[in-house]
DNA sequence: CTGTTAGCGCCTTCAC
DNA sequence: GTGAAGGCGCTAACAG
């Protein structure tokens, strides 16, 4: 008897090979337990030798449903993005959900793009870590039927639930603890404004630091240290220009790797101050305050938020700040 | 005229809303150029009108074709595998593929999961990070009707496409950079054999030194040292047992990172020979030898392999291995 | 407990 | 250039 070469078995081929109707097969599949045992065993065995692969695509078709969500990450090469990703991505796995995932790579067209192509697949909600505050790409409308959750930085003006860390509250503490710890002569180094995170990070350390009846002196304030080669450089330009501080605020972990590198090569001792886990902090001779956190928690946390939002479409929009940790690493590498 | 509530817009709607035929509609929502350009206009319009969105699972479904791959990364925190990944995803975009991505988190049990659960979806390939070298899954005899590409781990003895690093080449590299350095103990550490490339690594630093009649000094090879902090407690114990090598040649790039720690912390000048970038290499009083690539070009190539494998199914299996870039930084930070 | 019928949303014939 | 019928692989709804 010849095969037809190089067709992909379907359930009717598997439910033809192990005689029983097409329904049985499937609820063989599908793991529904009223089926005599005989059939049940005859689908599995014609399932192994066809080597049947179920089409869940199919599936979710006739259902109605889709076992899938889309995610839009701003750089998964980013590790802050990257591990974003990850919690979504087990919490994800958790409910059974497969993850259709893309990297906008911050560009907006792209975005774009990939939010029209993701959308087509039908996920049954969409998560995005936005690639720009004041760009907000069209096919949101599609919320109706598919909700959107933001992640890390959110579009104004849209009713979408979201999900970030607690950017004012960390910085707050961070400026709080570097004056305790006596600094008083602070620069302030970030990223683009066109993270809406930067410039919450940027206004809180404004705030906190004239609260204590200070704030970041004239010339050393320092914007768009967009790598850590960026904010070594620019770190660069401000001791070239004289300054010296006590301690540098630094908008992300990048940035205060930078800085540390420029702090280190010259010879300072000049404490960072910054947003995130700082890798070998321990091993510089330098002060190192960071405020830390898990940044799976967001892609874990956006994953529930996208779940509740599709139990309950009518609730009001959430907004979730995830809690920093502060650490103080002190330069002999005591804590 | 009341509209039902909240289904979903499909092309039937569309087409009764712009008074023309299923097909017509198809034809615009698809771009096929020979409608009539006063019907297409109306078809357009419904579109824009009624919100709708193409179901491209269903197209799919009656093409039977996929517009999809699926990506199973080891460990998406990892910066090495979430580059990786980006490179996938970028080279995945230019094809207008939408890619499916699971994080195995190292986890056999779960790596298999994840890859019924992926196949479940129809993708037209399947790019792996294997988790394990020894522990092929289930589900690759799929691999007649999707390819699958390996990506720096492979299975043995599965004729699959195939791409990783030279670890060969650049361990060998480094090897002899650093003998010509001066350096003559060496100490060894890496990470799991679990990991295929690093055994490859092991194996080809083994043989480099020997060339040179040179090889690890006893005591001084260590295995399993998973993270950063299990690194810098690793070199923390060579040290303590009395060793102090001229140069540690490290598996990756973590290791490194954890041995400088430990270095600097005990005021050493040890060498580290790592592969991998290393940052803050320039800023630490430390001479550090990396062989340096870009992780993206492999994902970049697993989609290029995968390609060409839909293509030409037939063709013997292909096997790529990139080379690395070795850097000398100079402990002055000099280069 | 099992099988039949209908149809999810779309596209490919193949007529008109 | 356009439209009607049929079916991709699967499962809800309803029989038997």
């Amino acid at each position: 008897m010849s095969v037809p070469a190089a067709r992909r078995p379907t359930l009717k081929d598997v439910a033809h090979a192990a005689g029983v109707s097409l329904k049985t097969a499937s609820r063989v599949v599908n793991g529904v337990d009223s089926v005599d045992a005989a059939m049940a065993s005859r689908v599995r065995a014609a399932c192994a030798r066809l080597g049947y692969q179920r089409n869940g695509s199919a599936a979710d078709l006739r259902g109605g449903v889709s076992s899938t969500i889309g995610l839009i990450i701003r750089d998964i090469t980013n590790p802050f993005y990257a591990a974003i990703a990850a919690g979504a991505m087990a919490a994800a796995d958790e409910r059974h959900l497969v993850v259709l995932a893309a990297s906008s790579e911050g560009r907006v067209g792209h975005e774009q793009l990939l939010l029209d192509r993701l959308l087509d697949r039908r996920p049954s909600g969409m998560i995005v870590t936005p690639a720009d505050v004041d760009h907000v790409p069209t096919g949101t409308e599609q919320s109706r039927f598919v909700p959107f959750v933001t992640v890390d930085t959110d579009w104004p003006d849209l009713p979408f639930d979201h999900v970030s860390l607690d950017n004012d509250g960390g910085m707050t503490r961070l400026v709080d603890t570097a004056i305790s710890a006596g600094f008083r002569d602070f620069a302030l180094i970030v990223d683009s404004f066109q993270l809406r995170t930067m410039w919450l990070r940027r206004e809180a350390a404004h705030a906190a630091l004239r609260r204590h009846g200070l704030d970041v002196a004239p010339g050393q304030e320092m914007i768009g240290a967009h790598t850590i080669d960026d904010a070594a450089a620019v770190m660069g330009d401000l001791l070239s220009r004289g300054h010296r501080p006590d301690a540098v605020l630094c908008g992300n972990n990048r940035i205060a790797l930078g800085v540390a590198s420029t702090v280190v090569a010259a010879g300072l001792t000049t404490a960072i101050v910054c947003f995130d886990e700082f890798p070998l902090a321990d091993a510089l001779p330098v002060d190192v305050i960071a405020a830390e956190f898990d940044p799976r928690d967001l892609g874990r946390t956006a994953v529930e938020l996208l779940l509740s939002r599709l139990e309950d479409p009518d609730a009001p929009p959430r907004r979730v700040a995830l809690p920093t940790t502060l650490n103080h690493h002190t330069s002999g590498g005591r804590r």
